[in-house]
DNA sequence: ACACAGCTTGACGTTAACGTAAGTTCGACG
DNA sequence: CGTCGAACTTACGTTAACGTCAAGCTGTGT
């Protein structure tokens, strides 16, 4: 299924992005693809990881602040010892994220509000030729 | 009350940036401060406008993308023939906004359940000491 | 009059996130 | 064996969004 490893190409036809950004998050350590002989080989674990950074990166968020997040969502077993710690880490990430969403939902119903006050200019408009206070 | 208008000062401890920022928007032509003499004067328009491009910048919008979008809210009446199509625009920015918003709501899920499967990690680090599978 | 604090305008520096070009290497194919 | 295309490395270029530094104006207190 979604168990074949990737070329590099492969990689950018399915996600549109360039080889450069595919190395680049490489050497960023945003992921990690197999060697074969030259060739990188992309497997599950560094397409998950891709499509979180692109998600992080539509957020807003800096290669860096994905890496913190990326780190969240795959530990590795080695890592148990600050697990704890961890979890707060990602108790406080998911709390930004929630307040960035609200504060996205206001957002939204801002312009929305605009938008109905542009909807009677334009009935305004198109019926008649005054200008609103 | 907040009608009067501010130094370059006030508005940088006000929105917590510096003073250069203030005059970098002002060259994009993002912020229009008038002038006493020689110094800036903020407003009330500037303070909201500054107020949504701080804004836009945590939604990760470019300051170009956030241009755009200031030019939705702050229409002056001159532009009315362009009414509709502004009218567009704005209509396709906010079929934008909500569907980061609903992508981050999805995110924030799939974060939760990461954390949820965290919290029965911490349990069983903390009662025995078996890797889970 | 003088100092000085605060604002101004250049102008150059910096960082992040890639783009781009030049040359190398490697497996497949005629 | 030659070469052809695809992927590789190295390295310099680019853009956005400011930071930083120098040098000059301006009002205000002493």
């Amino acid at each position: 299924m979604s168990n074949t490893k990737m070329t590099i190409r492969e990689m950018c036809d399915a996600f549109d992005v360039t080889p450069r950004t595919l190395r680049f998050y490489e050497a960023k350590e945003l992921i990690f693809p197999e060697r074969q002989g030259q060739k990188r080989l992309f497997g599950k674990r560094d397409r998950a990881r891709l499509k979180l950074i692109l998600r992080g990166k539509r957020f807003g968020f800096s290669l860096e602040e994905i890496r913190q997040l990326l780190d969240l969502y795959h530990m590795d077993d080695q890592q148990q010892t600050q697990l704890a710690r961890t979890y707060e880490i990602a108790r406080e990430r998911l709390a930004d994220l929630e307040a960035r969403r609200d504060e996205m939902t206001e957002a939204i119903d801002d312009l929305r509000a605009q938008l109905k006050w542009g909807e009677k200019m334009i009935a305004s408009v198109s019926t008649a030729r005054n200008a609103a206070e």
